[in-house]
DNA sequence: GACGTCTTACTACAACTGTAGTAGATTCAA
DNA sequence: TTGAATCTACTACAGTTGTAGTAAGACGTC
C-alpha cells in the first residue's frame, strides 16, 4: 500500500502545493511568484519549502529549464485536503456530525448550504455503481 | 475586536484542555490520570503543557489543595473548536461548503447526516432570536 | 519533628517550522 | 568569451512542540 496518509503538511506548505496544484507544473521561481504580493517570503524561503516538500515526497522534479528544476505535485490536492480534514475529524471525535453541528450552532453553515449538500449526496447515493472519486467536477 | 481567536491550541494542548473542559476544575495529576492509558505521557509532560496553557491564557490556577494547584479552563470549549474550525476553513478558502462537498465526496458524511442536520437547521432558523445560552454572538 | 511522597519550578533537548543568507555553478546575452 | 543574472545546494537560526528529568520545597503521618 502507498500509504498516502503518510504526508502531514502545514498551513504554509499547503500553500506552496496550492500554487503547484494550480500551476500544475512550476519552478520555484513561478510558485514565489504565484504567491500573493503581501505576503510573499523571500526566494530561496520557497525553495526552503519545496525543498522540504521534496523530501516529503509532496512534489517531485520533473526537468529543467534553463538550470532550474521544474517540480509538479506528486499528491492531489484532494488527498492533501482529506489528511487534513481527517485530522480534523480526529479532533471532534472521528465523525464529522459534531464538526457539522458545529458549523450549523456557529452559523458558518446555513440551510441553503445544506440543502444544497442534499441534492448532491441524494444524486449521489442515488446513483450507486459510479466510482465516486473520479467524477471530475470541470466547471 | 476582542481578539478573543489570539489562542492557537496544538492537538496535544487540545487533549490536555479537554481533560480539563469535562473535569471543569483539576490539578496536573487529575489531568495527567484522566488521559487515555495508552498514550499517557509524563507526569511532568502534562505539567509542562498545563504550564504553557497557563502562559497562552488557555488556563488558570484557581486555588490549590494541598500543596497542588488546581487549574481550570480560561476558555471555552466551543471557542476553542471555533478556532480549529476557523483555521481549516481558511485552508478551505474561508466558507464551509469546499469543505462540506468534501465529506460529502468522501463519504464521510451520509445522507441521514445531513437531514439530520438540516432538520436542526430549520428549528434554529426558524426560532431566530431565542436568547438560549450561546446563540449570542453579541458580546 | 523526621520521613517518605507529591508538587512545583526549572532546565533540557531534539524535531519541526518559518525565514533567509551565502558560495559556487549555470546560463544567457553581448 | 565574459560578465551579469539566476539557481542550486547548503547552512543558520530562532520559535514551537513533544517529551521528560531534577532539585528543592510542602505535606501528612507517626
Amino acid at each position: 500500500m502507498t500509504k498516502k496518509g503518510g504526508i502531514r503538511l502545514t498551513k504554509f506548505e499547503l500553500e506552496i502545493m496550492d500554487a503547484l496544484w494550480t500551476l500544475e507544473t512550476a519552478s520555484v521561481r513561478e510558485i514565489q511568484e504565484h504567491l500573493p504580493e503581501k505576503k510573499r517570503p523571500a526566494y530561496t524561503t520557497v525553495q526552503t519549502i519545496v525543498y522540504r516538500l521534496e523530501e516529503k515526497g509532496a512534489v517531485r522534479r520533473v526537468k529543467k529549464v534553463g538550470n532550474a528544476h521544474v517540480f509538479e505535485p506528486a499528491v492531489t490536492r484532494k488527498a492533501a485536503q482529506r489528511r487534513v480534514i481527517d485530522e480534523l475529524l480526529d479532533l471532534f471525535g472521528g465523525s464529522a456530525r459534531p464538526l457539522m453541528a458545529h458549523l450549523v450552532e456557529s452559523g458558518q453553515l446555513t440551510l441553503e448550504d445544506i440543502r444544497e449538500l442534499e441534492r448532491r449526496l441524494e444524486e449521489i447515493e442515488g446513483e450507486p455503481e459510479r466510482p465516486a472519486r473520479e467524477r471530475s467536477r470541470k466547471r
